[in-house]
DNA sequence: ATAAATTATGCAATCGTTTGCATGAGTTTA
DNA sequence: TAAACTCATGCAAACGATTGCATAATTTAT
């Protein structure tokens, strides 16, 4: 019942030392300055009691909180489930700990989070939610708090991110249907305030300048959010356009979802009556209807490096910021196919 | 550049009164003991010099961390992001963060965050990985730490979970099998080391029993893990036996899947030649192909009341534990269909 | 054998709060 | 007007670790 925690000085007492020799020994930096005799009688001890340092106290002197605040769109979104786990992984093994908050694209919420974290004294911080323009940019820049930017990045410079490359991502896909004979390509574009709209779709530019097609401007929507609904909207305005199209290029999976709704509904088959490619790979995408051909980002890795990015920041503050961009791969399925 | 932050001290030299009376003032419970006047100028002067408490010295303090530590099998596993949605949102609600880890079914790694999560002071564990028995969830009682089980529960009696009633669901399924005309009904039953997996196969027996129907114990196949692959052996081997049955109901919608996979494989049609029923409804259900007729649990709501169960016993332990079992439904889709 | 250099350990201040107790000013009562 | 009470505020001791400095013990050099 008497729940009463061990502390260093209940060890000290009972081997008969200074509670500093003991901290002495449990820091692996100062562990050589005490005699091997007494610092196995020490750890013996700390093993018997079951002593467990109190890490408010280490934060309290330290001013290290080993803690990461990491801040999402929203849990979840199948896209964000993956880059924590790779953030997590990567913190976990060098002895941090995860905090993690939705912030459901609210700007108060962002704020109102980060808030937090400080309060927390977090040791650092990952961000996916940023817009490209984002005043919590700014404002972590000034306080100095090292962050990392993952899967959207914004437009300052000195600003380290990892993100997966666009641009290549785009190419790709249309590279993909142009070989498959189509000319006339639609394109659903996600929102232009976050890199990963923005990119995606310079990405969709370039790559028709590069298979010599040409990008009609009619057949480019832009949505406002990520989303299924958003999707489908944008496929029933392309749809009422009655131009002539033969694929779909969306600029994210949820939107191609949104995208096969819409068609489904006028009776159109994804894959044999239009093309449909999406963006991300999200887990499951292989089991939609039909199997969706989408650019896979390394979402884990994405994740995961940012993690390190962070770490390496947190270890020296100096260090320059940098941006990495991972390769993407196209996946092809059969929601792509020859056109007729 | 000179990131030095504000402390109580420097608030109350600014004002020209001691630490402990602006503690006082910021401290609700103890704001009327200081004088109006005084307390305005106070709080004026904290708002100025952006005074944020330090979390460890208040933790250090009070010994309450205002922190609840959460284990799930993995975060990328697609029903678990929904419940770590409904444990953020209402603890955030109520001023505390979350620290998530996966234990990836590992019981050394299940051990140690434990551990990290009390060297962190956590004033709460929510556990989502624990099996029907479990040597944690003795230590975890013993330690004293308040904790809930969520999804997942124990055989141990005296501890609080949350989870949905597998039961009720199985009925729900067998029922609706029955009443489309299937007689003879394979189960593809989960790992019966934990909750889920025991208390489905439960449901679907007493279902089977209910429905005037007889489980025939060929016809169930046990799984070691929730995932395709074990989806997909299962179905091979009921397959193999050359017996008939006219649907297969699986312990979730991860081996739903694998099911389909291999009936695919093999040539029969989904929802036509052999109906498929999956548990869960994970995100997308209704995206396969064909769309996953399963029994909807309430995940986010899951995840919200283990945290507010949570939430109870941290303002008073003395509660006795309680279990909740939330209603599931059943949501027909295209994967079941009338006996031919 | 003694001084000097080298250890190993203890001492005590510190991190930023919270909180029981002491204090002094102001108010009430006889 | 002095005694008895309030009441608001200050004082100082925690909480449990870390760490520069002092000191005692030991080794080495002369």
């Amino acid at each position: 019942m008497t729940k009463t925690r061990v502390t260093l000085k209940d060890v000290a007492n009972k081997v008969g030392v200074h509670s500093s020799t003991v901290s002495r020994v449990l820091n692996p930096k100062t562990r050589s300055m005490v005699t091997e005799e007494i610092a196995d009688k020490i750890l013996s001890v700390v093993k018997d009691m079951g002593y467990r340092p109190n890490a408010f106290a280490q934060s309290l002197k330290t001013n290290k909180s080993f803690t990461v605040g990491v801040m999402v769109p929203d849990l979840t979104n199948p896209a964000f489930a993956p880059i924590i786990k790779g953030i997590d992984d990567m913190l976990e093994a060098h002895g941090y700990s995860v905090i993690v908050a939705s912030t459901y694209n609210l700007p108060e919420k962002q704020q109102s989070t980060v808030e937090k974290f400080r309060e927390r004294h977090v040791d650092g911080l990952i961000i996916a939610t940023a817009k490209r323009k984002d005043s919590l940019i700014d404002d972590c820049r000034q306080e100095g708090t090292p962050f990392v930017q993952a899967v959207r990045a914004s437009v300052d410079a000195d600003v380290s991110s990892v993100v997966s490359d666009e641009i290549i991502g785009g190419n790709m896909v249309v590279s993909h249907l142009a070989q498959l004979g189509h000319k006339r390509i639609a394109y659903v574009a996600g929102p232009q305030f976050l890199s990963t709209g923005y990119e995606r779709y310079r990405g969709f530019l370039q790559g028709m300048k590069n298979a010599g097609l040409e990008a009609d401007k009619d057949l480019v929507v832009f949505c406002e959010e990520f989303t299924e609904e958003e999707g489908r909207n944008a496929t029933s305005k392309l749809l009422a356009l009655r131009k002539k199209f033969t694929a779909i290029y969306a600029g994210n999976d949820l939107l191609a979802l949104g995208v096969y709704d819409e068609l489904e509904a006028d009776g159109i088959k994804c894959g044999q009556d239009i093309s449909v490619v999406g963006f991300d790979d999200m887990p499951f995408a292989d089991k939609f209807n039909p199997p969706l051909t989408t650019v896979h980002t390394p979402l884990v890795n994405v994740g995961g490096e940012a993690a390190r990015i962070l770490l390496e920041k947190i270890a020296d503050s100096s260090i320059p910021a940098r941006t990495i961009k991972l390769k993407p791969d196209l996946i092809v399925r059969s929601s792509t196919g020859r056109v007729k």
